[in-house]
DNA sequence: CTGTTAGCGCTTTCAG
DNA sequence: CTGAAAGCGCTAACAG
């Protein structure tokens, strides 16, 4: 049954011959009240369809039981899948996830992140790309709030892959499998797990003095991957780390086009492990960072934040060296 | 600076030496407010960081300048690009967006739907799972409510891709090169979109009678794709055409580990165009869903209902074939 | 145990 | 042009 017009705590007050405190209290299961009043309550309520209007509850009672997650892009399928972990956790707890998705726009995500914290009892910001120190500057204000893939902050809980762990396996991997020169495609500039990565680079030449690797400039997704061809194959290497799968996915299918077989003439090598990694050919060798668990494990700090736990802990998890087709030895 | 607690209109008032009335009407842009009076209050305003609560905003306006849209599955490429394409239409009008997942637990769309849309201004119901009668009840509570991927409906304007001419034209592209006999993954049952597919086959199958094409039952993922390999294999067919480019990557990877060559010794076909279609080896021929258009024209329908056009047209949109290299001539 | 009253923060008549 | 007052729908003291 459709009703055009919702009934509102007075009518059906009116209709059960009760005050409006009563039908209130029935409807919060307030156990103070007569067990046969609050039955006809009930019954009147269920006659008219009566659910509380939860604009009104959420200005009275200053929570509007919604999150609002930032995210620099829905595009990406690692922010998907960190969305999606998120949004079901978030949805256990009876929890609604307002999205704000600032289009790779550094400037919007803290304009965002006002906006929609306004609206929402907190807002969790995904992979910010904004500077350290206005993200330092915004976390204050923004308060209860948790933070994706950033290092350790003052002021809010932080859950985050170690992407440097991540990376440091992978070089292994690869000079292990006797590569000396490798390729690194390094993704864009202010990018936190971007510096984390780096810092696994700079340790691993810093353990073997013979390691060369090389840095080459690059986007984050497929097409940058792909327009990175010519520089990679003049950069004269025989095994490249790509910024993410997107980035390694765009080269190898780049390379294939060249007539380069991967892994025998070159090794390619991942990072994220998103969905696809796994159907590539040859399958991506990836760094595998649990997206899902991270998004789950940010409603977790959420929660507990919300809940009134004083000091939240932040999260790093790290992130499994998953071997496939795409790395071998190199070549003789 | 952070402001622990946030102004109200009512310390702007009084910290201006005027009424609410005036701060409001000022910050409403009112022109009915002397210019010099107007400037001191905006300064104030400035000064303490006000700007008008939403939710009480809200709950007098009796609009939220938000949506709630409903999904089957946030893991979903397809509908992670409508939502894609729906999220930023409506920030551009200044909207919000809240989701829901229903995470494909038909039972809890018509809850997730009637939930959302009381803190809402509108829903958009993304190619919902349930019943054609359930669908039906329940729009009319819901309005102002669009669909996604569903046939036309008495309360509401539909947005959609044409999956049987999609259909169509991938079996006519097999027709032509000469393959006789197709398996079809036929996806989820009560799929809208899976019975306008099967449309399709129905045609092909009246207009040529030597066309034989096996249904083979299976999922709408990756696994149900690669699952589907024996009974694909035992078939005996030329070609198959997958419910999607996800089922079809399965069974891609699935008979390339069989070592069956593609499309030399069989065709697959998908459908949707996902962003990652084109990067399988050999990339996939598929039908292309222009989702992240549904998503915009969703929220362009939407917009113009909460702006009380009445007669809000529904839009169909012809998926483009798109011939990659998964499919080629039978093999003889 | 139940009703009356006072707000939550804002917009909007209605007077002046 | 500005202020006072009512009210959006609900919850939570506070009395009885």
């Amino acid at each position: 049954m459709a009703h055009t017009a919702r009934a509102t705590i007075t009518q059906v007050a009116r209709a059960a011959g009760v005050s409006l405190s009563t039908v209130s209290r029935v409807m919060n299961g307030n156990p103070t009240v007569d067990a046969a009043l609050a039955e006809r309550v009930r019954t009147v309520a269920a006659e008219l369809g009566y659910s509380a209007n939860p604009l009104a509850r959420s200005l009275v009672l200053g929570r509007t039981q919604t999150v609002a997650v930032v995210i620099p892009d829905l595009g990406n399928p690692t922010f998907q899948s960190i969305l999606r972990g998120l949004s079901r956790a978030a949805a256990d707890e009876g929890f609604h996830v307002l999205i704000a998705d600032s289009a790779e726009q550094v400037a919007e995500e803290a304009t965002l992140a006002t906006a929609t914290r306004r609206r929402t009892d907190g807002v969790i910001l995904c992979a910010p790309r904004m500077s350290a120190d206005d993200l330092a500057a915004l976390l204050p204000g923004l308060s209860p709030v948790v933070v994706i893939n950033r290092p350790p902050q003052a002021d809010a809980p932080t859950v985050a892959a170690d992407y440097r762990t991540g990376m440091a396996q992978l070089v292994a991997h690869l000079y292990g499998h006797g590569h000396r020169r490798v390729a690194f495609l390094s993704g864009v500039a202010g990018s936190a797990s971007g510096a984390a990565r780096r810092r696994a680079l700079d340790e691993a030449r810093a353990a073997h003095g013979d390691l060369e690797i090389v840095e080459i400039a690059s986007g984050v997704d497929f097409d940058s991957g792909a327009d990175a061809v010519d520089e990679v194959l003049a950069a004269d290497v025989t095994a490249v780390l790509a910024f993410n799968d997107l980035v390694a996915m765009g080269l190898l299918s780049a390379v294939a086009d060249r007539g380069i077989r991967v892994p025998e003439q070159l090794s390619i090598a991942g990072f994220d492990d998103i969905p696809f990694a796994r159907y590539t050919s040859p399958p991506l060798t990836t760094a595998a960072v649990p997206a899902v668990e991270l998004g789950r494990e940010a409603w977790e700090a959420m929660s507990a934040l919300l809940a009134g736990t004083d000091a939240v802990p932040s999260v790093v998890r790290g992130p499994a060296l998953i071997v496939r087709g795409s790395t071998g030895p190199r070549p003789v």
